[in-house]
DNA sequence: GATGAATGAGGTTTCATTCAT
DNA sequence: AATGAATGAAACCTCATTCAT
């Protein structure tokens, strides 16, 4: 993963058959998605500010929503791709002595792919509860996918004795919306306060950690 | 607090002026919106499914977004209210001992409360983002008054040595959070799996108090 | 049936909800359709040419080709009424003694009624090869119904020894086609040409009659 | 005439310069103009099923309509060559003694004629109405010359006492529409119907020599 | 000759809103 | 208060045609 973790600007590199308008659509749309909502953006608003003739989007999307997917489709997949490694296990088990080292580590990792993708993340939240095909899509990869692999792993460390014996899924909850919560605080509720990023990635670990580990 | 704390009932006994129509169509509405959300939802569809004509509608409210507001509004109002109850402190001094004493009473409540609630929940949460005007009725009450208040109560309780020394913004939003990441979780993105609300509720509680307090 | 057996005049008697503006798009409507097609025919066309907003039309057609069925369809039903007339075959037992009597009857009858429509049946005969919808109403009802009746007709008359004993159903399609023929030909290919009428008229029906008669 | 009296075949035979492509075009056009009308026919729907880039198209054809005429044309150069050879009369003097026997042998070689190019007439019978230039091509070939040829024709015979005193034009009428009564009916409306096409023509003829012929 | 991305005019349809009844 | 026909702007989308490659 490199700095500039964008999914739109890999899009635009793996994708190859992509034509400078066709950029210029997605890069629109996806501001536009993202500020307005889907449904209250227009696709002669996202031509225009594409600099772009109307119907050059529909040349390359065959509708509205095919454009939609087009854009949220790929940041579902790069944004589950860490967890689906096949062998994140056997890593994990040499790597991560303790919760708190692979937390911090994943974390570190993911939060600095979402802060690299925020309007595509944004326009994910926004348009999951209104569009069947997303949620099933989230369901299949993110709810299943990668909440069980979390849940194994948090049984590992369970057994290990490092987190407290409830029920692992609870476990799991707990750690995605403090993660998440803190994320959508920082950069869709209140973007514009003055944040100190690492220390509140960090007080979020140590919250997470003294929420779940076994007293000492 | 009643049992059946709904919004949309006290609506209907509060105001007196409301006929029988205007009652459907605020009911037709904020099944649409939450549904569908506020912009994919036309007003000729909620005339429908009110049973009214579409004229009717805008006897009652100048436009579409008035009726947005006219459901938002008093769902806002009514989801603070316990907060700005003037001698709330007073109140909680004697009352409630620890943290953790007023956090599980306080969360019971509004959990009921939002239990009650749960579309017009959705539509304050999904429409947000995209209405100025909402942002900043939510800004000035929440994110102020009823934060404002948290951070006192928490600096109260820290000051007791009750909880860690953390910025008490930080623990306000760890608080949060982890409730409101419960609520998303139970009843928006996984309300169809089988929960134990009362053992998550505390689950829930003890996740924060230990995230949150001093070790003894 | 009146002299002015008009589709479109009773369809405005007999349908009362009928708004004038309605009345004039179906007016419009008929005529584009009839001159360029159904194809052809942009709908905003139509609503100019009926001094009406675009959105008038579908306010009262869900599609345009709802308009075109609206149209359509009370045509073929009025086209085949005379011959779903239950006791039809008693009246003619009685009534017309040779099979020429009954064509002469039928034929004034049915071509009154198609001068007085010839937009409608010139967008009938258009369309129906493009629409599986109106091929399969005319199938139904044209070439069952009343083919059917026809069929019976002629193998009546063929027992009387005054048709030639050929299929029947090839003497139907021999009266058809030379009544057809004719109005086709008077009206729609060349409706510019001088006519008498009445004299080719007579002339198809000694020519149907002389083709299908049993020589004495 | 061959047996394979097709068009089109003889289209890309005769003009060389013909590549591969555009004769798929042409074949890919006549298909779906056949089937959904020109109006409804998209440039881009001939292009996919021809297996040609959108442009091509234009490249051959200046417009769209360009192409409805360059098929339709030859088709009724085609249509009407056997009348138009100059010396028609005399074969058909020496040739054909009675009426019936020039009408037979005209009709299997033109019935033959258009079996092999149905889709072909009925693009012709569908867009005459709606391209004033077809429609003068249609009046000046087929509604002048070929009818003319008829009418001396049948004048001819009837001075022979062959054919009964109605005026010549009309009798030529009542040949034409049985005739293509019957091959509208056999190959456009009822095609899947079963025919016994030879009994059929045969019935055809002495229908129409039934009601045209001076009884003897 | 062939391509296919791009265009922009125009197609059908939807929608919030108005207004006479 | 309620209706629902009417509106016209704007939505999404299609299409014939052009043009650089």
């Amino acid at each position: 993963m490199s700095e500039h973790d964008s999914v739109i600007e890999e899009l635009f590199q793996e994708e190859e058959g992509l034509t400078d308008k066709q950029k210029k659509i997605i890069i629109a749309a996806v501001e536009s998605f993202s500020e307005k909502g889907y449904a209250a953006t227009s696709t002669s608003e996202i031509a225009k500010k594409a600099g772009v003739a109307e119907g050059t989007i529909f040349r390359h999307y065959k509708t509205k929503k095919d454009l939609l997917m087009g854009i949220v489709s790929p940041m579902m997949a790069k944004l589950i791709a860490p967890f689906v490694i096949k062998d994140l296990y056997k890593v994990i088990d040499h790597k991560y002595e303790r919760y708190e080292d692979f937390l911090r580590a994943m974390m570190e990792n993911r939060i600095a792919f979402l802060k690299n993708n925020m309007p595509l993340l944004k326009i994910l939240i926004q348009e999951i509860p209104f569009h069947p095909e997303l949620k099933e899509q989230f369901k299949e990869h993110i709810a299943c996918k990668v909440f069980e692999r979390f849940v194994n792993l948090v049984e590992f460390y369970q057994k290990k004795g490092q987190i407290i014996n409830i029920p692992s899924y609870s476990a799991v909850r707990m750690t995605f919306t403090s993660i998440f919560g803190f994320l959508i605080t920082r950069y869709l509720i209140l973007p514009e306060a003055e944040w100190n990023d690492e220390e509140e990635i960090e007080l979020t670990i140590q919250f997470i950690m003294h929420g779940l580990s076994v007293k000492s």
